[in-house]
DNA sequence: TTAAAATCTAGAGTGCAATCTAGGTCAAGC
DNA sequence: GCTTGACCTAGATTGCACTCTAGATTTTAA
Protein backbone atom coordinates (compact mmCIF):
# COMPACT_ATOMS: atom_id res chain seq x y z
CA UNK A 1 0.00 0.00 0.00
CA UNK A 2 0.80 3.35 0.62
CA UNK A 3 0.66 4.34 -3.22
CA UNK A 4 -2.79 4.47 -3.58
CA UNK A 5 -4.37 7.88 -2.96
CA UNK A 6 -6.09 7.89 0.11
CA UNK A 7 -5.36 4.26 0.60
CA UNK A 8 -3.42 3.68 3.45
CA UNK A 9 -1.54 0.48 4.78
CA UNK A 10 -1.53 -0.42 9.08
CA UNK A 11 2.05 0.94 9.29
CA UNK A 12 1.10 4.53 7.65
CA UNK A 13 -1.59 4.51 9.88
CA UNK A 14 1.14 3.72 12.84
CA UNK A 15 3.07 6.80 11.93
CA UNK A 16 0.83 9.09 10.79
CA UNK A 17 -0.54 8.32 14.71
CA UNK A 18 1.66 7.41 16.85
CA UNK A 19 -0.27 3.84 17.52
CA UNK A 20 1.55 0.63 17.25
CA UNK A 21 0.51 -1.86 14.67
CA UNK A 22 -0.74 -3.94 17.26
CA UNK A 23 -2.69 -1.23 19.07
CA UNK A 24 -4.67 -0.41 15.61
CA UNK A 25 -5.69 -4.24 15.29
CA UNK A 26 -6.61 -4.21 19.21
CA UNK A 27 -8.71 -0.98 18.41
CA UNK A 28 -10.22 -2.76 15.47
CA UNK A 29 -11.03 -6.16 18.04
CA UNK A 30 -12.66 -3.43 20.65
CA UNK A 31 -14.68 -2.00 17.96
CA UNK A 32 -13.25 1.30 18.32
CA UNK A 33 -13.21 2.80 14.72
CA UNK A 34 -15.93 4.71 12.98
CA UNK A 35 -16.76 2.36 10.55
CA UNK A 36 -15.71 -1.51 9.65
CA UNK A 37 -11.96 -0.72 8.07
CA UNK A 38 -12.26 -2.80 4.39
CA UNK A 39 -9.14 -5.24 3.12
CA UNK A 40 -7.32 -5.64 0.34
CA UNK A 41 -8.06 -8.98 -1.63
CA UNK A 42 -5.23 -10.26 0.51
CA UNK A 43 -7.07 -9.19 3.76
CA UNK A 44 -4.89 -6.37 4.33
CA UNK A 45 -6.10 -3.74 5.75
CA UNK A 46 -6.77 -0.51 3.82
CA UNK A 47 -7.13 3.18 5.94
CA UNK A 48 -8.27 6.38 4.95
CA UNK A 49 -7.23 10.01 6.46
CA UNK A 50 -11.02 10.15 7.96
CA UNK A 51 -9.58 7.20 10.45
CA UNK A 52 -6.34 8.97 11.09
CA UNK A 53 -8.16 11.78 12.05
CA UNK A 54 -10.62 9.71 13.97
CA UNK A 55 -7.80 8.07 15.99
CA UNK A 56 -5.85 11.83 17.01
CA UNK A 57 -9.18 12.38 18.51
CA UNK A 58 -8.97 8.84 20.20
CA UNK A 59 -5.33 9.84 20.85
CA UNK A 60 -6.60 13.30 22.73
CA UNK A 61 -9.13 11.42 24.74
CA UNK A 62 -7.43 8.22 25.71
CA UNK A 63 -4.50 10.88 27.07
CA UNK A 64 -7.23 12.66 28.98
CA UNK A 65 -7.72 9.84 30.89
CA UNK A 66 -11.11 8.28 28.63
CA UNK A 67 -11.39 4.88 29.31
CA UNK A 68 -11.42 2.21 26.83
CA UNK A 69 -15.29 1.38 27.42
CA UNK A 70 -16.33 5.13 27.04
CA UNK A 71 -14.48 5.34 23.66
CA UNK A 72 -16.22 2.24 22.80
CA UNK A 73 -19.30 4.25 23.67
CA UNK A 74 -18.54 6.89 22.14
CA UNK A 75 -17.48 4.88 18.63
CA UNK A 76 -20.73 3.26 18.63
CA UNK A 77 -22.39 6.73 18.57
CA UNK A 78 -20.60 8.25 15.72
CA UNK A 79 -21.03 4.69 13.81
CA UNK A 80 -24.56 4.58 14.16
CA UNK A 81 -24.79 7.77 12.02
CA UNK A 82 -26.72 11.36 12.67
CA UNK A 83 -29.57 11.40 15.58
CA UNK A 84 -27.57 11.07 18.52
CA UNK A 85 -25.36 13.95 18.54
CA UNK A 86 -27.25 14.96 22.59
CA UNK A 87 -25.77 11.37 24.02
CA UNK A 88 -22.80 12.28 22.28
CA UNK A 89 -22.42 15.73 23.55
CA UNK A 90 -23.47 14.38 26.92
CA UNK A 91 -20.57 11.91 27.00
CA UNK A 92 -18.31 14.85 26.09
CA UNK A 93 -19.78 17.06 28.67
CA UNK A 94 -19.44 14.49 31.12
CA UNK A 95 -15.66 13.47 30.20
CA UNK A 96 -14.74 17.67 30.10
CA UNK A 97 -15.73 17.79 33.80
CA UNK A 98 -13.74 14.56 34.41
CA UNK A 99 -10.71 16.60 32.60
CA UNK A 100 -11.14 19.62 34.66
CA UNK A 101 -11.92 17.72 37.99
CA UNK A 102 -8.17 16.07 37.42
CA UNK A 103 -6.52 19.05 36.69
CA UNK A 104 -7.74 20.68 39.82
CA UNK A 105 -6.46 17.40 41.68
CA UNK A 106 -3.31 17.61 40.26
CA UNK A 107 -2.72 21.13 40.77
CA UNK A 108 -3.76 20.84 44.55
CA UNK A 109 -1.20 18.17 44.79
CA UNK A 110 1.40 20.04 42.36
CA UNK A 111 1.09 22.75 45.27
CA UNK A 112 1.59 20.55 48.22
CA UNK A 113 4.98 18.81 46.53
CA UNK A 114 6.13 22.69 45.29
CA UNK A 115 6.07 23.29 49.20
CA UNK A 116 8.33 20.34 49.77
CA UNK A 117 10.45 21.42 47.14
CA UNK A 118 10.87 24.48 48.48
CA UNK A 119 11.65 23.52 51.80
CA UNK A 120 14.08 21.07 50.81
CA UNK A 121 15.66 23.82 48.54
CA UNK A 122 16.18 25.86 51.37
CA UNK A 123 17.77 23.53 53.73
CA UNK A 124 20.24 22.01 50.70
CA UNK A 125 21.06 25.86 49.84
CA UNK A 126 21.91 26.49 53.03
CA UNK A 127 23.41 23.29 53.70
CA UNK A 128 21.46 22.59 57.06
CA UNK A 129 19.78 19.84 56.77
CA UNK A 130 19.08 19.23 60.46
CA UNK A 131 15.93 19.45 61.54
CA UNK A 132 14.57 18.09 58.44
CA UNK A 133 15.00 14.18 58.73
CA UNK A 134 11.88 12.07 58.26
CA UNK A 135 8.25 12.32 56.73
CA UNK A 136 7.13 14.88 59.13
CA UNK A 137 6.44 17.88 59.22
CA UNK A 138 8.02 18.20 55.60
CA UNK A 139 9.69 15.17 54.66
CA UNK B 1 -5.45 -1.65 69.16
CA UNK B 2 -7.28 1.33 68.79
CA UNK B 3 -6.59 2.42 72.89
CA UNK B 4 -3.04 2.61 73.21
CA UNK B 5 -2.03 6.53 72.74
CA UNK B 6 -0.33 7.12 69.27
CA UNK B 7 -0.84 3.25 69.02
CA UNK B 8 -2.49 2.92 65.74
CA UNK B 9 -3.94 -0.77 64.41
CA UNK B 10 -3.80 -1.71 60.69
CA UNK B 11 -7.59 -0.60 60.67
CA UNK B 12 -7.44 3.03 62.00
CA UNK B 13 -4.44 3.40 59.33
CA UNK B 14 -6.77 2.55 56.43
CA UNK B 15 -9.35 4.71 57.65
CA UNK B 16 -7.09 7.08 58.17
CA UNK B 17 -5.75 7.36 54.81
CA UNK B 18 -8.23 5.60 52.79
CA UNK B 19 -5.75 2.73 52.14
CA UNK B 20 -6.85 -0.72 52.29
CA UNK B 21 -5.58 -3.49 54.63
CA UNK B 22 -4.43 -5.16 51.98
CA UNK B 23 -2.83 -1.69 50.48
CA UNK B 24 -1.04 -1.05 53.61
CA UNK B 25 0.63 -4.56 54.11
CA UNK B 26 1.46 -4.08 50.06
CA UNK B 27 3.21 -0.94 50.90
CA UNK B 28 4.73 -2.86 53.41
CA UNK B 29 6.27 -5.57 51.29
CA UNK B 30 7.07 -3.26 48.29
CA UNK B 31 9.02 -1.35 51.30
CA UNK B 32 7.46 2.42 50.98
CA UNK B 33 7.32 2.58 54.71
CA UNK B 34 9.91 5.12 55.99
CA UNK B 35 10.46 2.72 59.13
CA UNK B 36 10.11 -1.27 59.96
CA UNK B 37 6.68 -1.08 61.58
CA UNK B 38 6.55 -2.86 65.12
CA UNK B 39 4.65 -5.08 66.22
CA UNK B 40 2.61 -6.41 69.31
CA UNK B 41 3.71 -9.47 70.99
CA UNK B 42 0.63 -11.52 68.78
CA UNK B 43 2.37 -10.11 65.43
CA UNK B 44 -0.35 -7.29 65.08
CA UNK B 45 1.13 -3.94 63.52
CA UNK B 46 1.64 -0.81 65.44
CA UNK B 47 1.52 2.37 63.63
CA UNK B 48 2.19 5.63 65.32
CA UNK B 49 0.73 9.33 63.29
CA UNK B 50 3.84 9.40 61.63
CA UNK B 51 3.18 6.88 59.61
CA UNK B 52 -0.40 8.39 58.81
CA UNK B 53 1.38 11.61 57.59
CA UNK B 54 3.72 9.50 55.65
CA UNK B 55 0.76 7.88 54.03
CA UNK B 56 -0.90 10.92 53.17
CA UNK B 57 2.16 12.02 51.11
CA UNK B 58 2.09 9.24 49.44
CA UNK B 59 -1.21 9.27 48.15
CA UNK B 60 -0.79 13.11 47.16
CA UNK B 61 2.30 11.71 45.43
CA UNK B 62 0.70 8.72 43.59
CA UNK B 63 -2.37 10.54 42.80
CA UNK B 64 -0.60 12.78 41.11
CA UNK B 65 1.28 9.73 38.59
CA UNK B 66 4.49 8.99 40.66
CA UNK B 67 4.95 5.65 39.90
CA UNK B 68 5.23 3.26 43.35
CA UNK B 69 9.25 2.03 42.22
CA UNK B 70 9.79 6.33 42.28
CA UNK B 71 8.32 6.35 46.35
CA UNK B 72 9.69 3.55 47.13
CA UNK B 73 13.22 5.35 45.74
CA UNK B 74 12.30 8.39 47.90
CA UNK B 75 11.29 6.10 50.95
CA UNK B 76 14.37 4.38 51.12
CA UNK B 77 16.33 7.90 51.17
CA UNK B 78 13.95 9.25 54.21
CA UNK B 79 14.04 5.93 55.27
CA UNK B 80 18.34 6.26 54.99
CA UNK B 81 17.94 9.67 57.48
CA UNK B 82 19.89 13.20 56.97
CA UNK B 83 22.90 13.49 54.84
CA UNK B 84 20.74 12.86 51.27
CA UNK B 85 18.76 16.15 50.98
CA UNK B 86 19.90 16.83 47.50
CA UNK B 87 19.18 13.50 46.07
CA UNK B 88 15.43 13.80 47.75
CA UNK B 89 15.20 17.65 46.30
CA UNK B 90 16.41 16.49 42.58
CA UNK B 91 13.67 13.55 42.85
CA UNK B 92 10.72 15.63 43.97
CA UNK B 93 12.03 18.44 41.25
CA UNK B 94 11.59 15.68 38.74
CA UNK B 95 8.25 14.87 39.83
CA UNK B 96 7.26 18.43 40.10
CA UNK B 97 8.27 19.03 36.54
CA UNK B 98 6.19 15.64 35.41
CA UNK B 99 3.24 17.12 37.69
CA UNK B 100 3.34 20.80 35.46
CA UNK B 101 3.46 18.70 32.00
CA UNK B 102 1.13 16.63 32.70
CA UNK B 103 -1.33 19.49 33.82
CA UNK B 104 -0.20 21.26 30.22
CA UNK B 105 -1.13 17.67 28.34
CA UNK B 106 -4.21 17.80 30.11
CA UNK B 107 -5.16 21.28 29.65
CA UNK B 108 -4.51 21.23 26.29
CA UNK B 109 -6.74 18.04 25.38
CA UNK B 110 -9.49 20.01 27.63
CA UNK B 111 -9.24 22.28 24.70
CA UNK B 112 -9.99 20.12 21.98
CA UNK B 113 -12.77 18.37 24.12
CA UNK B 114 -14.30 21.71 24.77
CA UNK B 115 -14.17 22.57 21.03
CA UNK B 116 -15.90 19.78 20.32
CA UNK B 117 -18.37 19.90 23.21
CA UNK B 118 -19.10 23.23 21.63
CA UNK B 119 -20.26 22.46 18.42
CA UNK B 120 -22.42 19.32 19.49
CA UNK B 121 -23.90 21.41 21.90
CA UNK B 122 -24.86 24.16 19.19
CA UNK B 123 -25.78 21.79 16.53
CA UNK B 124 -27.87 20.29 19.69
CA UNK B 125 -29.71 23.44 20.57
CA UNK B 126 -30.40 24.49 16.97
CA UNK B 127 -32.00 21.08 16.23
CA UNK B 128 -29.86 20.07 13.11
CA UNK B 129 -27.68 17.75 13.55
CA UNK B 130 -27.02 17.76 9.37
CA UNK B 131 -23.82 18.27 8.41
CA UNK B 132 -22.77 16.71 11.88
CA UNK B 133 -21.91 13.25 11.20
CA UNK B 134 -18.61 11.44 11.13
CA UNK B 135 -15.42 11.99 13.04
CA UNK B 136 -14.05 15.32 10.36
CA UNK B 137 -14.11 17.28 10.88
CA UNK B 138 -15.97 17.64 14.36
CA UNK B 139 -16.74 14.07 15.76
C1' DT C 1 -15.34 -17.25 78.90
C1' DT C 2 -16.63 -17.24 74.62
C1' DA C 3 -18.29 -15.41 70.32
C1' DA C 4 -17.38 -12.05 66.96
C1' DA C 5 -14.40 -9.01 64.76
C1' DA C 6 -9.94 -7.85 63.31
C1' DT C 7 -5.63 -9.27 61.99
C1' DC C 8 -1.94 -12.45 60.23
C1' DT C 9 0.77 -14.90 55.98
C1' DA C 10 1.69 -16.48 51.39
C1' DG C 11 0.20 -16.55 47.30
C1' DA C 12 -3.38 -16.23 43.67
C1' DG C 13 -6.42 -13.29 41.00
C1' DT C 14 -8.14 -8.86 38.87
C1' DG C 15 -8.50 -5.06 35.53
C1' DC C 16 -6.72 -2.24 32.21
C1' DA C 17 -4.36 -1.51 28.09
C1' DA C 18 -1.64 -2.81 25.51
C1' DT C 19 2.25 -5.65 23.47
C1' DC C 20 4.32 -9.64 21.79
C1' DT C 21 4.70 -14.56 19.77
C1' DA C 22 4.27 -18.09 16.49
C1' DG C 23 3.39 -19.55 12.31
C1' DG C 24 2.20 -18.23 8.48
C1' DT C 25 0.52 -14.96 3.90
C1' DC C 26 0.97 -10.90 0.91
C1' DA C 27 3.17 -7.31 -1.77
C1' DA C 28 7.10 -4.42 -3.66
C1' DG C 29 11.29 -3.77 -5.75
C1' DC C 30 15.29 -5.66 -8.03
C1' DG D 1 10.86 -14.85 -10.17
C1' DC D 2 12.28 -14.16 -5.83
C1' DT D 3 13.76 -12.10 -1.80
C1' DT D 4 12.63 -9.01 1.77
C1' DG D 5 9.73 -6.56 4.42
C1' DA D 6 5.07 -5.68 5.76
C1' DC D 7 1.07 -7.81 7.05
C1' DC D 8 -2.31 -11.53 8.78
C1' DT D 9 -4.74 -14.29 13.02
C1' DA D 10 -5.41 -16.11 17.56
C1' DG D 11 -3.92 -16.29 21.64
C1' DA D 12 -0.33 -15.68 25.37
C1' DT D 13 2.22 -12.42 28.01
C1' DT D 14 3.40 -8.11 30.20
C1' DG D 15 3.32 -4.36 33.69
C1' DC D 16 1.26 -1.88 37.09
C1' DA D 17 -1.04 -1.56 41.28
C1' DC D 18 -3.61 -3.35 43.82
C1' DT D 19 -7.22 -6.74 45.72
C1' DC D 20 -8.74 -10.91 47.28
C1' DT D 21 -8.53 -15.90 49.14
C1' DA D 22 -7.84 -19.38 52.51
C1' DG D 23 -6.95 -20.82 56.64
C1' DA D 24 -4.96 -19.71 60.98
C1' DT D 25 -4.30 -16.52 65.02
C1' DT D 26 -5.19 -12.58 67.97
C1' DT D 27 -7.92 -9.18 70.09
C1' DT D 28 -12.13 -7.10 71.77
C1' DA D 29 -16.51 -6.93 73.74
C1' DA D 30 -20.54 -8.98 75.85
Amino acid sequence: MSRNADGLSIGDVAKATGLGVHALRFFEREELFIRPIPRTAGGQRVYEPADVEWLLLCNRLRESGMPIATLKRFARLVRSGPGNEAERLALLEEHERTVQDRIADLTASLEIIHDKVVIYRKHVEEGTATGLWSPMPSA
